[in-house]
DNA sequence: TTAATATCTATAGTTACTATAGAGTCAAGA
DNA sequence: TCTTGACTCTATAGTAACTATAGATATTAA
């Protein structure tokens, strides 16, 4: 199949696929006579995978490295489990911080009513004290 | 006072500050006969407003616009609340969305226990699955 | 044959910086 | 006076993961 029929079956746009071949994540085994990206199904369900984690907020350089991973199944897999773990810690530490931003944004937003006028804005008040 | 000094005062670094001086959020009014930028105690407060802004993670963009505002005091403010309000929805959604990526991540890891080779991974294997 | 559609490569844009390179400015010490 | 070092200047490239062009070529359908 070509690019656009891959792009139908997974959901992705063209370009992406093209990105991803780049990335090194993704290749593309043939060419045809006219220099059209050939893939084959297994095509399919590389891209989904990669979707899969990218759904998961990997980042693609952490997607090659599983892929790479992947390719020496004798291995064993204590490594995939650290980047699963690292990642579950990065997104606790974000979850962290926007809780705190959500806290300070709200209070922040208690401090205007409407109707105000510009340079009685309790906000813009709020953002220029000197004290942070 | 030069750009290094402004750098020390503010804690921003000095390729921020020219940084944002391109992004239209700081101007410095005056340059030296060596065409070093010069800044007064005002540009204190301006550069503090926007590290307070953008530790809000508000963008510069919305920070120009602020800014804008604040430049006629007379009309009211209610961009300014509606832009702290879409800020806080926007950060509400995030958290959903992290909330769900932590759930996921955490079924994943309890996919894979220690000691088992690539082959039997229990992540890759997940993450490989074709129903998503 | 022609027109529409799909594909190709290469490049630029997005955000908020950071990190260079190469040149010029300035103050203090020898 | 010369020089050294610290500071500053502009311009450019890199970061992540795409998206969006431009301009050329390929293929398909009418």
């Amino acid at each position: 199949m070509k690019i656009g029929e891959l792009a139908r079956l997974t959901g992705c746009s063209v370009q992406t696929i093209r990105y991803y071949e780049k990335a090194n994540v993704l290749e593309s085994k043939k060419r045809s006579e006219g220099n059209f990206r050939l893939y084959d199904s297994s095509a399919v369900e590389q891209l989904m995978f990669i979707k899969h984690c990218r759904s998961l907020d990997l980042a693609l350089a952490e997607v090659r490295q599983l892929i790479d991973l992947n390719q020496s199944p004798g291995t064993h897999c204590d490594d995939v489990n650290t980047m699963i773990d690292n990642h579950i810690e990065q997104v606790e530490q974000r979850m962290k911080e926007l809780k705190g931003l959500r806290q300070q944004l709200k209070s922040l937003r208690n401090s205007c009513s409407t109707n105000r006028t510009v340079e009685e804005c309790g906000i813009l008040q709020n953002l220029s004290a000197k004290q942070l």
